[in-house]
DNA sequence: CCAAAAGTGTTAGGAGTACACCCATGG
DNA sequence: CCATGGGTGTACTCCTAACACTTTTGG
């Protein structure tokens, strides 16, 4: 910021995007398979340059609309990638975000140069371009810290759920089992949760549904 | 990364660092006046563009060297910022880091557009150019959360310290007082720390001189 | 012997963890 | 009446936090 004013117009700036999602007890990944080269076939992060005029979240948000149709989403701006050889193209800067979507939230609409999208497995990903397989690690562990010492992953969640489901969507990000009681006594103690009056009927005995005090 | 291949030549990348240090008991920021243009005279944050075959890393390293003389330290990416109006010479995404360096250590070599250089107490800046107290004010949070639930802070410190010396950095950085005898017992139970044969003589009692147990 | 900083244990409260049974419903 | 998932309490451990006096040295 001080010293001389070298001009680096080689540099080029985009942002990429982990979209993350539980479904099926899975913590999965949102990928694009590239229509274009390179690596024409393999899938990537959705994501792109930032424009002239838009700040670094907006691109984001902008990416995430135009490539998966997704909106009013969590986003979090996570780290910046910016090896020199990691883009054969040329010296391409990265910010990397993740983004937080409810289960089958996505009409994952397809962009002009993807020829298809998928949710994958975050333990079970294809061959993915680029350094993206990295950048989706760093997702994953900063969800997962996230988790563990705030109280996150409601985004993940539709507006009413049951304390089960809760449980089974922590469950599948930390990638182990929690204790029932535990779980409930702990998440129920911090006040974020506000109990309706309404159950889920399941066929089973019904359970409670409940939904998050609106922060902020 | 996917999408149609706009090319943005108009952003230019910089880093910049946020070196921290403890002196005198209290949080200090290396800030450099600026000697020309936009904001000359007010003070910034050191750094400067990023070269075309670096990695950012490697770009801060080289500017914390280049405009402080500053070598061998601790270096973290903190966040990046993008506000298209952050920088009124035109478009520059700014990838912040932070450094920690021992009081005392920073030869403080003046860079050819930074007119002097000084230690600043984070809660008694000076009038900061572009938006680097904002991003002086992330160093900080991030400091004093690494320093509540990792045990970090050694890299503020000489080899050899005392308990008492590494307790008055916690409370410089932490911004309040610790209660002695939880400080050092929590600190000793991570087997982190090591004790030496050597006392430091202080004209009072001596105190036992510690070091870190070469992690890494 | 006085001033100054070093050094040292115990107790109480809260958080986390382990663990097993009864309940309500639909079929 | 049975299968299924919903819902509940207690005991133990460990970490944290509060709190005060003795020790060593130099002057």
């Amino acid at each position: 910021m001080t010293k001389q004013s070298v001009h680096q117009h080689e540099i080029q700036v985009t942002v990429d995007i982990v979209v993350l999602t539980v479904d099926d007890q899975k913590l999965k990944v949102l990928l694009i398979q590239r229509g274009i080269a390179p690596f024409k076939g393999q899938f990537a992060l959705p994501g792109g340059f930032v424009l002239a005029n838009e700040t670094l979240d907006a691109a984001a948000f902008r990416e995430l609309s135009e490539e998966t149709g997704t909106e009013n989403v969590y986003l979090e701006q996570l780290y910046t990638f910016g090896d020199p050889k990691r883009d054969p193209r040329g010296r391409v800067v990265t910010v990397a975000y993740y983004a937080l979507v409810p289960a089958g939230n996505s009409p994952l609409l397809a962009g002009t140069d993807a020829a298809a999208a998928g949710w994958f497995g975050v333990d079970e990903l294809p061959v993915v371009a680029f350094d993206h397989p990295k950048i989706i690690g760093y997702a994953v562990n900063r969800l997962r810290n996230k988790l563990e010492y705030t109280s996150v992953g409601f985004e993940l969640l539709p507006k009413k759920f049951t304390l089960t489901k809760l449980q089974m969507l922590h469950e599948a990000i930390l990638g182990r089992s929690l204790d029932k009681r535990n779980f409930r006594r702990k998440i129920l103690s911090t006040g974020l949760l506000i109990a309706s009056k309404e159950m889920e009927i399941t066929g089973r005995k019904p359970a409670r549904l409940y939904a998050f005090r609106n922060l902020k």
